[in-house]
DNA sequence: CTTATCCCTAGTTAGCCGATAGGGATAGTA
DNA sequence: TACTATCCCTATCGGCTAACTAGGGATAAG
């Protein structure tokens, strides 16, 4: 199957990287793409797609950048995901599997409501804390 | 996201198609193309590929054709979809939402392996049998 | 007026999905 | 043997989309 498109995991790491700031605090574009290496003018592109959707808002000019709207505690990657990847809406010719596929679909969506950004910072922080001794 | 695969879609189809028949009966290409509305070509291709895959078996001339090699009642969609849409083995740059990534990709699996071919052809011939009043 | 930032429109490129072309091999049937 | 229905194989093609790039323009702070 498809999964989800690079694009939408830059979109979710540069949000990731903004709920690490304090609440109202901006971040420049080219220090999101330095940080997550992600290609500077794609992610110029996805950071206008939140803009336009409303998870983030932007001021221009020094001192310049992009700030998250929502509070990470109720903000899902849900929530980004059914944007930048719309269900699929059925293939026309509907058949017996129609209901499965659709189900299946909402079965992948529903996952990536379990938890907020403040989890997935609170998880990544608890990671980079514990020593690794896998090697 | 991406969803399901035309291919794949077609080849569940094909299989249902089988499904239906007597254990042992074969079916030929052209006349699964025909009643599944299938361009004969593609699912030609489709058809070789069920089989190695170990779904199906066939023989050549004049009265061949493809078989169900697994009993309806023991054979899920699931195995099929596994076999046409490889899990997308996680992007390289395994980052904190690979856990997430990971676990809707298995849901959206799993959804396929909760009925059998046998479920999904009796439910099939419950909605013909009952009438029609939507219109 | 200079610089750092966001904003916009339009490409380019590679890969894949869906489908097709054109035959070859094989198994029954007469 | 010849015929025909079937499966078997390789190669190819068009169109679409994801991923990324180019080249600037607008704006805000100092």
């Amino acid at each position: 199957m498809a999964g989800i498109s690079n694009k939408c995991l830059y979109a979710l790491r540069a949000l990731l990287e903004l709920s690490g700031l304090e609440r109202g605090q901006a971040r420049s574009i080219p220090a999101i793409a330095k940080n997550q290496d992600i290609p500077l003018k794609f992610l110029e592109s996805i950071m206008r797609e939140l803009k336009e959707a409303g998870f983030v808002s932007s001021t221009r000019g020094k001192e310049g950048g992009y700030r998250l709207v929502l509070n990470p505690n109720e903000f899902s990657p849900g929530q980004v995901v059914r944007t930048f990847q719309p269900p699929n809406s059925l293939p026309s010719t509907s058949c017996c599997f129609s209901q499965i596929v659709n189900e299946a679909e909402k079965a992948w969506f529903d996952q990536f409501d379990k938890c907020s950004f403040r989890d997935v910072l609170r998880k990544k922080a608890e990671q980079n804390s514990v020593p690794d001794f896998s090697i």
